[in-house]
RNA sequence: GCGGCCAUAGCUCAACUGGAUAGAGCGCCAGACUACGAAUCUGGAGGUUUGGGGUUCGACUCCCUAUGGCCGCGCCA
């Protein structure tokens, strides 16, 4: 029996031609078939209540007039049922059960089903994006995880995917960090640990800019410097770049990231002035106050607030490096989508960014890309207020993962102490980095984070460390039975499930591509990891409720045939989350 | 002042973007290791979804309003 990668898709397009069937004004008719709950079956239509509303006709009546007219295909593979004012339920019979696993028995499997959603589709991503001569602190870290899981899921469901790391370094605080490098550098601190020094120079360059106008002076004729090419300025901003992104790759090496471009600010200088003049002779810029402006007479807010790319002392700002880094990847990488991951804090400029693009494009007949500004909401500790250290600094992001592992390897040592120290070194390099990899992305990101180390590295609940055990336990079975968990033969005398946590969890595994999905309709990563939780917490009471390991050859394959299948799915989600897993913790 | 986001169990969060009896974890109570890893599982208690109106077959979700919190708003990004 073949059955489709997604299930929910074939029934939507089952119901459309049912509808024709059945007389429906099929143009009218939407199936809005959905994942369901389980007590009511594996999927919902609801689309009946809404169009039997509009033709004002009886819903119950409609809804068992489409289940007549569905082919035998479908009705054969689920118990369909006509419920409540007009639900039409769905719930997957053992036998398609059976067949959804057998056909998806691989990791290529599952991608190349995945693939067709975006199949063809260019997508950017620009997600991380510190400024240079700073180290990456707590703040960071939601922008990169976030964008990182994107990625995967965007490539996963078959788009060509560009990572474009748009690194701050470019703008007026190179002057005074210049300034401060010439006059007060550490040569020592320099070689041990350069960026360290950079940031303590931009620290002082600022200070002291605030507090001497006579220096303010200074930077700014260090930036007028390295702005007209002096080669020394230019050496020293190169300098500093270098040593921000090795340092920058360190943090990223830990995460799993890895941009296929780092196109920062600096490299949309020489391209700002086309969109100087595309805009004004567009007449969508204007001159307000001697800056180069756009209003959007049609906004509340927009009509008076200013999107001032280029300002009245002629320099450009992030608004026009935003506008020519639009251009840039509509023209230069066909770009079908643009996801930006920022926080939430510059929706803002965002909107008139997306605003100002849509009238540029227009107006030059450029295609338009899918414009998506992902955002998130701020960390905070556990008071509600930004989050910082105990004498007020910033955590810095190289801080924080060392700590989330010195965290994870006290928990191993308590708890499997029978492990090698090189083991638990290795496990807790995993749990530690995967417990803030996931702390962050299993919240729905639109709200704030309050950050608790408690919490994050807590074992129990929605949190990596569950569904890392998960995985060890079932790479556990395979190992006690001597088996490789990748090992297909045996799966050919797999029976449909039949015992009720059998059947639950195969029924959540297929789910797998509703969840996919999700993400990929929603760029919200964290319906993934509900999905990965309520997965694990699925096999979880089936490993309660039935052991693997028993005599009965036709028993033990059928729940061999789970293991595998649930250890694929999660592995594979939980890649696409950019997270490692282990086989044993 | 104008605008945006948010408010769900004691705490931290979900609720598939308008669907069926609002779900988890922590904490609390009661159980389950002579069974493949108890970092687990099974039950229980706990709710006027901030207050008040409205829209409709149906509202945590949409609209209005009040209160409280976070944030943005002319040359930082």
């Amino acid at each position: 029996m073949p059955v489709p990668f997604n299930l929910a898709d074939a029934l939507d397009s089952a119901l459309q031609s049912a509808a024709v069937q059945a007389g429906l004004e099929a143009a009218a008719f939407v199936p809005d078939v959905r994942t369901a709950d389980p007590r009511h079956g594996d999927y919902q239509a609801n689309g009946v209540l809404a169009y039997a509303k509009a033709h004002k006709q009886n819903p119950r009546a409609v809804a068992e007039k489409l289940v007549a007219a569905l082919p035998a295909g479908v009705t054969e593979g689920y118990v369909i049922t006509v419920a409540g004012p007009g639900f039409i339920n769905f719930t997957l019979q053992p036998a398609t059960l059976l067949a959804w696993l057998r056909m998806h028995d691989s990791k290529d499997h599952l991608r190349s089903n995945a693939a067709s959603a975006r199949h063809g589709q260019t997508w950017v991503v620009d997600y991380s994006a510190p400024n240079t001569a700073k180290q990456m602190h707590v703040g960071h870290l939601r922008s990169a995880v976030i964008g990182e899981a994107i990625s995967r899921i965007l490539e996963f469901s078959g788009a060509k995917v560009i990572r474009d790391n748009h690194i701050g370094d470019w703008g007026t605080q190179f002057g005074k960090l210049i300034w401060a490098y010439k006059h007060h550098r550490d040569e020592q601190a320099l070689a041990s640990d350069p960026i360290e020094e950079f940031e303590r120079l931009y620290q002082m360059g600022n200070a002291a800019a605030d507090a001497n106008p006579a220096v303010l002076e200074q930077a700014r004729q260090e930036l007028v410097r390295l702005q007209s090419g002096d080669a020394t300025n230019l050496a020293i901003w190169r300098q500093i770049n270098e040593a921000s992104l090795q340092a920058f790759q360190g943090i990223y090496d830990l995460l799993g990231i890895r941009f296929d471009v780092t196109l920062g600010e600096s490299f949309y200088n020489d391209k700002v002035d086309r969109v100087y003049r595309e805009l004004s002779d567009a007449r969508l810029a204007e001159e307000s106050q001697g800056a180069l402006v756009v209003f959007h007479p049609e906004h509340p807010r927009f009509k008076t607030q200013p999107f001032i790319m280029r300002k009245a002392d002629g320099a450009s700002n992030y608004a026009s490096t935003d506008l020519a880094t639009a251009l840039y990847r509509a023209l230069h990488f066909h770009a079908d989508g643009i996801v930006i991951v920022t926080d939430f804090r510059q929706a803002d400029h965002f909107e008139q960014l997306f605003l100002t693009v849509r009238k540029w494009f227009a107006a030059k007949s450029y295609r338009l890309p899918a414009l998506h500004h992902v955002t998130f909401g701020a960390v905070t500790g556990e008071d509600g207020k930004a989050l910082r250290t105990r004498d007020g600094g910033t955590i810095k992001l190289k801080e924080l993962l060392a700590e989330a592992e010195a965290r994870a390897y006290a928990l191993v040592s308590e708890r499997s102490a029978d492990l090698t120290e090189e083991e638990r070194r290795k496990i807790a390099a995993v749990v530690g980095v995967a417990s803030v990899q996931y702390a962050d992305l299993s919240q729905n990101r639109s709200s704030d984070y309050v950050f608790a180390w408690d919490k994050m590295i807590s074992l129990e609940g929605n949190t990596a460390a569950y569904l890392l055990y998960a995985v060890a336990r079932i790479h556990s079975i395979f190992r006690k039975l001597g088996l490789a968990a990748g090992d297909l033969a045996g799966e050919a005398a797999g029976t449909p499930p039949e015992t009720p946590a059998e059947q639950a969890l195969a029924r959540k595994l297929v789910k797998f591509a509703d969840a996919i999905r999700l993400v990929n309709d929603t760029l919200r990563p964290h319906f993934l990891c509900l999905y990965l939780y309520e997965l694990a917490g699925e096999f979880s009471g089936f490993y309660a409720a039935d052991k693997v390991a028993v005599d009965d050859p036709a028993v033990r394959a059928r729940r061999l045939l789970l293991c595998a299948r649930t250890l694929l799915v999660m592995e594979t989600g939980l890649g696409l989350l950019g997270l490692r897993t282990l086989t044993r913790m």
